[in-house]
DNA sequence: ATGCATGAGGA
DNA sequence: CCTCATGCATA
């Protein structure tokens, strides 16, 4: 914590929120790009499964670690390090122009996407894409988020309710040459950067946290739309979505953006609530030696089957499903699209 | 700001 | 089982 935060003075949270969970979100599908940077070349590394496959990813970690130096980027946020391939920037589609589709449907198109060559265990490979997959949190200075008063606008909290789908844009589709990966596609990354960061400004002149812009979004009343947590408004603002849904979101928050500084014009004043939320959930945490192999797995073999993972899981003394999960998550990092700073 | 997790939907 | 969109719990 280089950069202080303050905390957000969170006083929404819905009378009726759930401590389980809030089953209520239907989201929609997304389109995705079948860009996999795997390439043909790992096989199996861990076919057979032997250990000195295992142990191997394991050296390789050590090596990545010495190898990174901390640099003072964000860590998973960026991947744009495939190292394998790497030369895709978003392609700017030059259009500046501004067209953001309001609309909120459901709607979408699909992309036949596929794994790649999994889990044939056949033929080894021993070439390492460069590991370089961060895991080290935080020095990112962020700035802001301090915001010591936060008086919502007058939309407020609100009780759950599915968020819904959203939609993408869908037509064109998937004709554009790039093979880079980064998966987007024609929206202008431009905008929507651009837009997360007048967002961030202007909700900061407001005073509202991002935890209120969550939580307001349901005030909206937006068919279909409920409300977010912070986490994603967090994430929205850093870019650090996928493309389709950062695309998706837009439109909302330009709504809830608008309507929040017209209620502040209006001099709305609203009297806000506290609920007492109760929580309690647990998250189990992966030490930094677990990590470290598991990243070094990953480097190999980013889809492991189950076996592989079984074998894994046991190995570094964790859950299966942890192991699994942890592997989904490096996927999806791993593709967030976070358009390198080609701006 | 992020790590680990849940769940819907698709094959 | 995976991918995606999201969220709770945390550093």
């Amino acid at each position: 914590m280089m950069s202080m935060n303050s905390k957000q003075p969170f006083s929404m949270h819905p009378i009726l929120h759930e401590p389980k969970y809030t089953p209520l979100h239907s989201s929609s599908e997304a389109i995705r790009r079948a860009c996999l940077p795997t390439p043909s070349l790992q096989g199996n590394i861990f076919a057979g499964f032997d250990e000195t496959l295992l142990q191997r990813a394991e050296a390789l970690a050590a090596v990545d670690i010495v190898a990174q130096k901390s640099h003072p980027f964000k860590p998973d946020a960026t991947y744009h390090t495939m190292t394998t391939m790497t030369s895709m920037t978003c392609t700017p589609t030059s259009s500046s122009g501004h067209l953001h589709h309001p609309s909120v449907l459901t709607s979408h198109h699909h992309h036949p996407h596929h794994q790649p060559t999994q889990g044939l265990e056949g033929d080894l490979l021993d070439h390492l894409p460069g590991i370089s997959i961060g895991g080290m949190p935080g020095s990112d200075v962020c700035s802001t988020a301090s915001h010591p008063h936060s008086h919502m606008s007058a939309i407020n909290h609100m009780q759950h309710h599915h968020p819904q789908s959203m939609n993408m844009h869908p037509h064109g589709l998937g004709s554009h040459a790039s093979l880079g990966g980064v998966g987007d596609s024609e929206p202008d990354p431009r905008e929507l950067e651009s837009f997360a960061e007048r967002f961030k400004q202007r909700r900061i002149k407001l005073g509202v946290t991002q935890a209120d812009v969550g939580s307001a979004l349901a005030n909206l009343k937006i068919p279909g739309v409920g409300c977010l947590s912070q986490s994603t408004i967090c994430r929205f603002e850093s870019l650090t979505l996928s493309h389709n849904n950062m695309v998706a979101l837009k439109p909302i928050l330009e709504a809830w953006l608008e309507e929040a500084e017209r209620a502040q014009r209006e001099k709305m004043a609203k009297p806000e609530i506290f609920n007492g939320g109760d929580k309690k959930r647990k998250r189990t945490s992966i030490a930094a030696p677990e990590k470290r192999s598991l990243e070094a797995y990953f480097a190999v073999q980013p889809r492991p089957s189950s076996e592989k993972i079984a074998a894994i899981a046991e190995k570094l003394d964790l859950k299966k499903n942890v192991v699994r999960v942890w592997f989904c998550n490096q996927r999806q990092k791993q593709k967030r699209m976070k358009f390198s700073a080609t701006h």
